[in-house]
RNA sequence: AAAGCAGAUCACCUUAUCGCUGUUUCGAUAUAUCGAGAGAGAGGAAAGUCCGGACACCGCAGCACAGUAUAGCGGGUAACACCCGUCCAUCGUGAGAUGAGGACAAGUGCAACAGAAAGAAUGUACAGGUAAGGCUGUAGUGAAAUCAGGUAAACUCUAUACGGUGCAACGUCAUGUAAACCAACUUUUGAGGGUUGUGCGCCUAAUGUUGGAGGGUAGACGGUUUGAUUUUGAUAGUAAUAUCAAAACUAGAUAAAUGAUAAGGAACCAUUUUAAUGGUUACAGAAUCCGGCUUAUGAUCUGCUUUUUUU
């Protein structure tokens, strides 16, 4: 599959948003925290994803900046281990726990981990 | 050579692979997407949000007061607290830097130490003088002792400018209906209510009927990037800048694009075997748009000053 990474991927909606803060789940690697949640809307287009830095870790739009485009190439990378499963769509919201500039191989491999953690755990339920 | 002063320029580069956001061309179709190609994609400060505008809306912003800002003189500008020129003052050996540079001949306030006395009155010594007396001169204290004294980062006065709120402004469309909103008509009252810091002034309310259409959902689109624009040249001017001509189109996101990896090169630093190895490549990320200021910060270059050495 393809490696893309575009608008129709990105979780944009506001609503959305505040529903997955309210009752997703969670899955903890550190530093990255996955919160994730069923989706109410069916488009079968994988998964929609969103990014964030929080301001309090990093206070410099340069840095929060940097650490976002990590993690979204991460996952760009990464997604095959998720995007076939379509019977559900899922919303996902990746957060930075960390505070510590961290290098792309870092990211990459914990993205990797959470990842197939997520496929354990919702194949099983 | 060292130390310093002023100004200008750049903001690591190239290639490959995989991606992101607009624009545009072609082809498909379910008319909104998909595929392919082309081309574009952070800054000198994008930052702080400190000034000044453009633009938009508001009770059409009128007058008075209050308030705020500015302050030699002349010029520039859409405008400014900015910029240019110049005088003066202060600092520096100097290149230069700084400016809290309007008025104390309107009023009020304030003035350490010293001094009899500091704006209110008088007093010591010596000399002169008178009817008498600090009446006059000198000495003495101090930056200043009656001199149109000093002080306005003291009130104040003078001159000039300023209505308020900010693109989450505001407009259009879709969905959609309860109070509230708008228009017309009706009845009652001239009190009450609303209004940007205050007053004058200005606006009008309540009931019912009819018609229109709001709020919310941070929905979609516009506003949103062609502009006090950029580059080059000419002319005017000491300069800031202005005028004219030619050419160019140069980010437009919205939980927010401008990235990741690899290879090679460049600069700097450290180590040492002088050729390699390792590390580093600043400050920092557009959000309506411009002109400034301030702060952060890596280099490179140019001109100038002082000192020392050599000739």
């Amino acid at each position: 599959m393809k490696e893309t990474f575009n608008h129709k991927e990105k979780l944009k909606s506001k609503k959305e948003i505040e529903l997955l803060f309210g009752e997703g789940k969670s899955i903890a690697q550190y530093p990255i925290r996955l919160i994730y949640r069923k989706s109410s809307i069916q488009e079968n287009n994988g998964p929609k994803t969103a990014v964030s830095v929080s301001k309090r870790n990093f206070k410099k739009a340069v840095d929060r900046n940097r650490i976002k485009r990590l993690l979204r190439e991460g996952y760009r990378k990464n997604k095959y281990i998720v995007h076939h499963n379509t019977t559900h769509q899922f919303t996902f919201m990746f957060l930075y726990t960390g505070k510590e500039m961290p290098e792309y191989a870092l990211v990459a491999s914990k993205m990797k981990k959470i990842l197939q953690k997520f496929n354990t755990q919702e194949i099983k339920t």
